[in-house]
DNA sequence: GTCTATACCAGGATAGAC
DNA sequence: GTCTATCCTGGTATAGAC
């Protein structure tokens, strides 16, 4: 890949950062990547497609960045963390700030809704495999639908990051009692054989009806 | 209020509703309105502005719609179905599409978030509400903070609505997901006499530590 | 492949007639 | 309170020099 791509593609993941997706433009990426404006045209076409090529790279090497993280999560309240610890180590350049203005940019544009949806695709098959992984023990095993509860994950920490951008404080609080909530499952993981079997044949009944 | 403003306030929702935060103008408000585009700097001083009257107005009336139907919540599934339901029946003036996008549009302005995080927190403390009185009788009760639930129910709910946008058929599989889950809580709280007592137990051993 | 220049349009905002 | 006209900025996109 040519250097004025790539510079091309990380001055677009810096402006929506910066400037968000209502805000952003050939120009304002042009400045962020230091390079001309024309640019952009001449090597994607127009700033959609360039949003969606710098949308989905930066994904890729987002996923690819935490794999191993995720390979070490054995339990929901770890998986939370993971969460919390991208957010933390990467605050310029987090994917999920990325792909929520995306995700918002999306609604007007059949294009780019298609790519971010490929680029979040990423993030819910990769998590999914967590999901299994951590479900595999638990007795509400054979309730849950992992690709289904892989979607809401995600889509529930893209909403987390948006409400963070208005409120800081509460979205710490959101996440914290999350965390609390991620300890009732183990709770429920961890009971008793009597216990456990009562709930199994619960589970059982309502997973047939 | 006059009249020309409540037509710029539904202008507004309309405009955001089809072309998006990154596509809503003064000119694209006033064309859905059918008044002339200096009436919004007239009336409203800037786009922003606008927007965020029009978002809290929204909101107000969206939150008290719904306020019936919140207060015969007993379960969190019959929460979510309610989310469900304003989503089919207000198709076209969704509040959460409305919030989501100026959530996103609040990244580069701060009195857009201001009035954004005011009216997103109408529905937290609506379901709060809800919460409180759902969770009065669960074992889990003393584990769970309402604020911080509510707080992340109404982020996810949002995020649920982005991802909609991208993937509709992914999202109604998501929130199907989710319906399963909340029915894994009915279990918890139906346990039988000796299986609560040695939840409560756990519950209570996690909640000091 | 990159830069300059430029055409052309859309958007924010104001002045002033009515 | 509303409309017309207008200014200016910034956006997309292309042509053509280098």
């Amino acid at each position: 890949m040519s250097d004025t791509r790539r510079k091309l593609i990380d001055g677009a993941i810096e402006a929506i950062r910066t400037v968000g997706i209502s805000g952003v433009s050939a120009r304002s990426i042009a400045a962020a990547a230091g390079v001309n404006q024309a640019l952009v045209f001449y090597h994607f076409g127009s700033v959609h497609e360039l949003l969606g090529a710098a949308c989905m790279t930066h994904t890729k090497a987002s996923v690819e960045l935490f794999q191993p993280a995720l390979d070490k999560v054995t339990t929901l309240k770890q998986l939370l963390a993971v969460g919390r610890d991208m957010h933390t180590q990467q605050s310029q350049t987090f994917n999920v700030t990325i792909l929520a203005q995306l995700l918002a940019g999306s609604r007007t544009d059949a294009g780019l809704a298609e790519t971010t949806r490929a680029a979040l695709q990423l993030w819910i098959d990769a998590i999914e495999q967590v999901l299994i992984r951590v479900l595999a023990t638990s007795p509400a095993k054979d309730l849950v639908d992992t690709k289904g509860l892989a979607s809401a994950v995600s889509a529930a920490f893209i909403g987390l990051e948006l409400y963070e951008g208005i409120d800081p404080a509460g979205a710490v609080h959101a996440l914290d009692t999350l965390d609390q909530l991620a300890v009732l499952v183990e709770v429920v993981d961890d009971l008793g054989p009597i216990a456990r079997r009562a709930f199994r044949a619960k589970v059982k009944r309502v997973a047939d009806r």
